[in-house]
DNA sequence: ATAAATTTTGTAAGCGATTACAAAGGGGGT
DNA sequence: ACCCCCTTTGTAATCGCTTACAAAATTTAT
């Protein structure tokens, strides 16, 4: 009953090999026979070995790496947490170990590491060139040109989420946006598809919803009861978008028979399901590693943009 | 400037003693001269030492400690999250180790680990009963008679929280409270406390807000415009009273003038300051971590409450 | 003072991985 | 066949810490 977890010499057994081959093989290093490669993965695969963090530790060649948070309130938002466990799992892969790191008001970070990234930084943090000049091996999830950064494709996002009403043949779309780099792109977005298809923008259909659920419910209330009409609503978040809806159903209209709704990130257990725009936040991880190795090479800065996708559920609805 | 960071071995020599003398002062093992123990623990001081969890944990010596965590949602909460780094820091102190451990659908911890806490169970969860008949080391926090539990004075802080509200003149108190153990503990507080000065309790005045901000926001601004009125307030959380004070700026009343609100709770880097109970997390924390060391030598389960305290700040004043 | 008992300290073997280095294996070229 | 070189594999040291055991120091008993 009391099976014990499998260690590297058990695997190295098994495959007839030794450790030292084991290991190799599991680092993706060279030199090591394709057969030889196989037979070992193989007996990975049965035991269901697991690398010991501890122990991958101490040999030394664990790098660590320092996360960054700014504003405190974003640690609670669930799209931060979910980012955090994705760049804890890609990092690890990569013999990378994760670790906030408390950003000091002087804009130096307390302990070294490797590399760093950044998280939710304010659009023109001061501290932000600071740590670039001081660190270049950082990576910013947001967008900032002259360093390394990856962000979702916000505006291509917002474009075919408001793309998607305009097509249901909405015409009066309103926008819940919020203030910083992500909204405003994401505002862009929303106003680019406008444009393109020749949908009048007007200015009292943008509501500031500060990315979360009860200010986005007052603002759409409040404007709703000033008058403002509209028959498609897109919200910059999924937060925004269930404080939108719960507005609208409080105002005794029907979603998505009177209003269609189209959220963004697709935030899983929302409780009701949202036609949103899907961020993969697991392949977003892995870009900021993969520029992470890049910055610690020290190549030049670059930015990634991750695809992000249409999701429609049923918040949306053709006009009536 | 390139400074390693000290390792035991540093400590030791600076002591003048083995890394046995020192690793036995760290982990408060007996069996060493005072004067020794006081010479290490300087140095220790002096270099800030901090034992390197990866070796700890390799040398054989830490405990895994398997967090469940039932409901997908509470993860996102605040107060998980603070709860979770407290219980880790704690764990740490007497090594263990904190690991996340998803429930399976069967009850089943999946991994296998020497003690357990629940966060955040259902009220009788058929799976608690499994779990501690298999795994008699395990913590719930929440209470369950029969088995070892950790619980904040929710029942105290309500009544404490309504007793000033009382004091300050008030009679018509309005409660948010919501479904579960916990939101039905702080309700008895709250009813307790008013029996106790013949308040009269008036069952129209208590709203269920589900432990979140717009539902809150929702309850009270539709009681207050059925005309149901109040002039004070005790939430079941502060993220309710956050709630509560916004439908009640929207109705254009003034916190604390108009109504006085109390919450529970007080979560850090809430916006605003509010009139709370607070409770003690590490506190709680580290209760958790002495009942599961006493389950783990198989005492005989019983449930502690930790106090919790009222603390005042300025969304509540006297009647006028 | 000496031996025995007890307390305090040092020594060294692990824990599970990685990796430098050495050794073995496999072709070609002659 | 023989030698050389390159690829593949094994060996063993290492990371920082804990702890069983041995050794030394101290106290107690006689």
């Amino acid at each position: 009953m009391e099976r014990r977890v499998p260690t590297i010499s058990d695997v190295a057994r098994l495959a007839g090999v030794s450790t030292g081959t084991v290991s190799r093989v599991l680092n993706q290093r060279s030199g090591v026979r394709p057969e030889t490669r196989e037979r070992v993965l193989a007996v990975v695969e049965r035991l269901g070995y697991v690398p010991m963090a501890a122990a991958r530790e101490l040999s030394g060649h664990t790098d660590k790496v320092g996360v960054l948070v700014s504003p405190r309130v974003w640690k609670y938002s669930p799209y931060f947490i979910l980012l955090y466990e994705s760049l804890s799992d890609s990092l690890w892969n990569e013999n990378f170990k994760l670790e906030e790191i408390p950003f000091s008001p002087s804009g130096q970070p307390m302990a070294e590491a490797r590399g760093y990234v950044v998280l939710g930084a304010h659009d023109h943090d001061p501290r932000l060139e600071q740590m670039v000049r001081q660190h270049p091996s950082t990576v910013l999830v947001g967008v900032q040109p002259g360093m390394f950064w990856v962000a979702p494709d916000d505006p291509g996002g917002a474009y075919r989420a408001t793309e998607h009403l305009i097509k249901l043949g909405h015409r009066e779309i309103a926008h819940l946006s919020a203030a910083g780099q992500v909204g405003r792109e994401r505002f862009e977005g929303y106003r680019q598809a406008l444009e393109d298809y020749r949908v009048p923008y007007r200015p009292e259909l943008v509501f500031d919803g500060a990315f979360s659920t009860l200010p986005a419910y007052r603002a759409v209330r409040r404007a709703w009861e000033q008058g403002v009409r509209f028959s498609g609503l897109f919200a910059a978040s999924d937060e925004m978008a269930l404080g939108a809806v719960a507005a609208l159903e409080d105002l005794h209209l029907r979603i998505p028979q009177d209003v269609s709704v189209v959220g963004f990130d697709d935030l899983p257990d929302l409780g009701r399901p949202l036609t949103t725009v899907r961020q993969e936040i697991p392949e977003i991880a892995r870009t900021v590693v993969r520029l992470l190795k890049e910055a610690i090479s020290r190549a030049p800065p670059r930015g990634v943009r991750v695809p992000v996708q249409l999701v429609v559920r049923d918040t949306t609805a053709r006009k009536r």
